[in-house]
DNA sequence: GCTTGACCTAGAGAGAACTCTAGGTTTTAG
DNA sequence: CTAAAACCTAGAGTTCTCTCTAGGTCAAGC
């Protein structure tokens, strides 16, 4: 695709943003830009920087586990303009609540998980067996 | 069901994991269990205090993000009796790391969407709009 | 001008982890 | 004893987020 003033292809905003060009075209059937992807005479996408960016967003959105139908109430919040940015901010600071609920969460079996490896490192090394899991809970407690 | 020595009915199991009893029938069918779940007469499941122990933790790996075909392996092994304790560690440890990883991107984001939190209480508040995404990049850059 | 690689659409398929259904049996409470 | 609640199996259905296929079209290099 020749240069549409610095127009990308899909191919290229794939590689820029890490994501497959089956995802970017599924993105696009659910509404998740902010405007229609322009086309080049044989009908292909025509990317801006301004969606790679917009993209970019997205992504961190989606590794912080915010659902698809989530991103396009926000995209289109923001495709309706301006004037429900506090729509935005409300829906941006739910989503806040939830990630740092999910670290926390994460945080806590982390410990658990720790522990764990620290009781399996100890047994490992002594060569006991000693609390830790077995089939039938044989003559101590089970607990690692 | 009786008491069958101490013995817990699914929904019993069910309300003090918080798994549905759908659950935790897939979760056998799964080979999650260390081993066999013991049967009434009547044919019903009858599940021990460590049966419910084991299940605390699976739910820990589970909430964790460990996939069920990972907590299968674990559960293999420990089945398999003591003398793989280095391959539990081993999964322990790698699980452990998925889980600092995962912790880490969070954080990143959560970062950058509490960035974008603070844009947009700061324009709400003073009911500016430059600075955050618009349909047409309007006047400004577009970045929040 | 032709081959090769990138792109197109519409829709099917995948897989992870459940969840629910249907049709029937067992337990428990009154 | 009986009715309701809980349980059983096998297997189908759901949700989410892509991913892949089939059957072409478009674009770029030699």
């Amino acid at each position: 695709m020749t240069r549409h003033a610095g127009g990308l292809s899909i191919g290229q905003v794939a590689e820029k943003t890490g994501l497959s060009v089956h995802a970017l075209r599924f993105f696009e059937r659910e509404g998740l830009f902010l405007r229609p992807i322009r086309r080049s005479a044989g009908g292909q996408r025509v990317y801006d920087p301004a969606d790679v960016s917009w993209l970019l967003l997205c992504n961190r959105f989606r590794e912080s586990g915010m659902p698809i139908a989530t991103m396009k109430r926000f995209a289109e919040l923001v495709r309706a303009g301006s004037g429900n940015e506090p729509e935005r901010l409300a829906l941006l600071e739910e989503h806040e609540r939830t990630v740092q609920a999910k670290i926390a969460d994460l945080t806590a079996s982390l410990a658990i998980i720790h522990d764990k490896v620290m009781t399996y490192r100890r047994h490992v090394e002594e060569g006991t067996a000693a609390g830790v899991w077995s089939p039938k809970p044989g003559p101590g407690r089970r607990s690692a």
